[in-house]
DNA sequence: AGGATCCCCTAAACCGCTTTACTAAAGCGG
DNA sequence: CCGCTTTAGTAAAGCGGTTTAGGGGATCCT
């Protein structure tokens, strides 16, 4: 039982392929009784149109791809992708489009890239020398950039990193710490340097540090899981050369190192403050619930969404300006101890 | 500038159509001489294959739809959502498709199965007599069911959500709770009846109270949302009548419960006790750490894109035995007040 | 009555790729 | 040197839709 085809549909109603087409399509260049009983007959025959034929045929295939930096698996593990889903799917529902999600193929974002049968792309944390934004824009396929760096051929939405960031640190100087433990986003793979969003928040760490003689803050890497943020931990130095505070660059993170730390025995923030990033909706349930910057993730999505959805109707568009940032304190910092 | 096709390549080769595609996808077919100039032609031009002609003309699309019952502004909002497509882009991945989010269009599913250019479908939480199930089986794309009812037209997984439901509800009696609130899920809007895994949790959470002589539950329904969970205890009797613990089908609105109660005044545990469902990685992390039933999420993505895979690959599968569930007992649950 | 207009509908081209014949040339054993 | 199998490549027929150009008949206007 093969699948039913315009043509099916049309010759058992008598008509022409065109006819059917101009039915669903264009009923108005059809006469009323033709369109009823086209419509009839294939309602009775259960036709679908093809969608990979009316892509092809239409140019135009009603979905937007997400170009995800990295595997799913680890990807979804940070609440904040499904935030920034809620975002981008409130938009996109509204104008009939669907989502693709795009993660690496065989490790190459260039190779889904080509793959995917998508209109438009929305794509995340991509710094601006990466080879998929060249591919991206020889293909032509419009692109919105978020987490990454305006150029001349994307638009690009943002938070402003280095505020928030900087009020995180300024934060814990104004508390009194003066021994820092910063934990930074790692690089994509596909590149070598930090990509621009980690690039900012520590511009931002820097600034409120900047000109104050103070011991250099530690600093490590870990990927936006807890795990990693628990192995970020481990690798600060211990005893009393201890950093008092820490900065880290994802909730995920921070709460893996409350975890790791309160595991430890020491009491958070007693011994310990931390400061996360995103204030992600489970930063205000932690056992302490955690002091973080907050940016607006869902707006972000729903802008990015937005901007593509205009572009790709043949309008122009300009990045808007930095979302605001903003310093949510809990209980997850307080002055350091008179150790 | 238009897209370049395979004739352009061909052309500039000076060889056929037919060359161009067989460098690419037999190249055993071609001298070995041929194929080298025809892949660099192919680069020098940035040629890419059109998507959507690939599918149309091979049948296959490489993309697996994952059907939504909801807005994704809502769903994604669940955790739950999160960690099942880390389950799903594990298998997805190794196996080089893609995910495709397929949520109502204008309502319907239906509609928006047929626009949707997938190979195959992951669907949760249908009831078995939706009628998006009769119209995948009509169109004939293989679907596995989660969170559903096993058909004989499509395999399911699915949890021990009765088993679950029932140790979540004895833990309680056996703590000494006699008067109990239960949230329910909510029915999709496309069928009447509660969902198959709300019926099983139901039916588990009876099986608990079977035979004891208790007064019959408050039950009440909520989204799986903090904010629903919040508006669910307002929605309990308050003073003496209230229930002294709450029996929820998801841990968000467990969630939302815990914080209504602390900000009402009530201490949890001690004034009311809160279990949950699903042990979402932020239930262990809330305050007080969340009693729930722990169901494997991510384990389920992966089982089911696991089959749907070998289904595409053209081997029957069937339906996979209940994956099991566990109470996890931590710090929401205590005995009730001696009030 | 004759031409211009509309209204319906259709034939055929096209979207860009894959794949099934099929051919021409080369290689091979006898 | 001949018939037979490989090898290397091609023409053309799909895949299943949309859309352009146009045809025939009824209606309208003068």
């Amino acid at each position: 039982m093969s699948r039913v085809t315009i043509a099916d549909v049309a010759g058992a109603a008598g008509v022409s392929k065109t006819a059917v087409s101009f039915a669903f399509n264009n009923p108005e260049k059809l006469g009323q009784a033709t369109v009823d009983r086209v419509l009839q007959v294939a309602l009775d025959l259960g036709y679908t149109p093809h969608p990979a034929a009316r892509a092809l045929s239409m140019r135009r295939s009603g979905t937007i791809g997400v170009l995800i930096p990295q595997r799913l698996s680890t990807v979804f593990a940070n609440q904040f992708l499904g935030e920034l889903m809620q975002g981008l799917g409130e938009l996109v529902e509204e104008h009939d489009f669907t989502l693709l999600l795009v993660p690496p193929l065989d490790g190459s974002l260039e190779g889904a890239i080509r793959r995917a049968s998508v209109d438009g792309f929305i794509s995340l944390g991509l710094s601006p020398d990466d080879q998929a934004l060249e591919t991206l824009h020889r293909i032509g396929i419009p692109t919105v950039l978020i987490d990454s760096e305006e150029s001349p051929q994307h638009p690009a939405v943002n938070v402003d990193d280095a505020g928030g960031a900087e009020a995180a640190a300024r934060h814990l100087l104004d508390l009194g710490h003066r021994q820092l433990g910063l934990i930074l986003l790692p690089p994509t793979r596909s590149q070598a340097g930090p990509t621009p969003t980690a690039a900012r928040r520590l511009a931002g760490y820097r600034a409120a540090l900047a000109g104050l003689d103070l011991p250099a803050p530690y600093a490590v890497t870990a990927g936006a899981t807890m795990a990693a943020g628990a192995r970020a931990f481990e690798s600060f130095p211990k005893g009393k050369r201890r950093p008092t505070a820490i900065l880290a660059m994802s909730d995920m993170v921070a709460i893996g190192v409350m975890g790791a730390a309160q595991a430890a025995g020491l009491d958070v923030p007693g011994d310990l403050s931390v400061v996360g990033y995103d204030d992600l909706p489970m930063a205000a349930w932690t056992t302490p619930p955690l002091t973080t910057v907050r940016q607006p993730i869902v707006e972000k999505g729903r802008v990015a969404a937005g901007l593509l959805i205009r572009r790709l109707q043949g309008k122009v568009v300009v990045s808007p300006p930095p979302l605001e940032t903003s310093l949510v304190v809990r209980n997850s910092t307080a002055p350091p101890d008179k150790g």
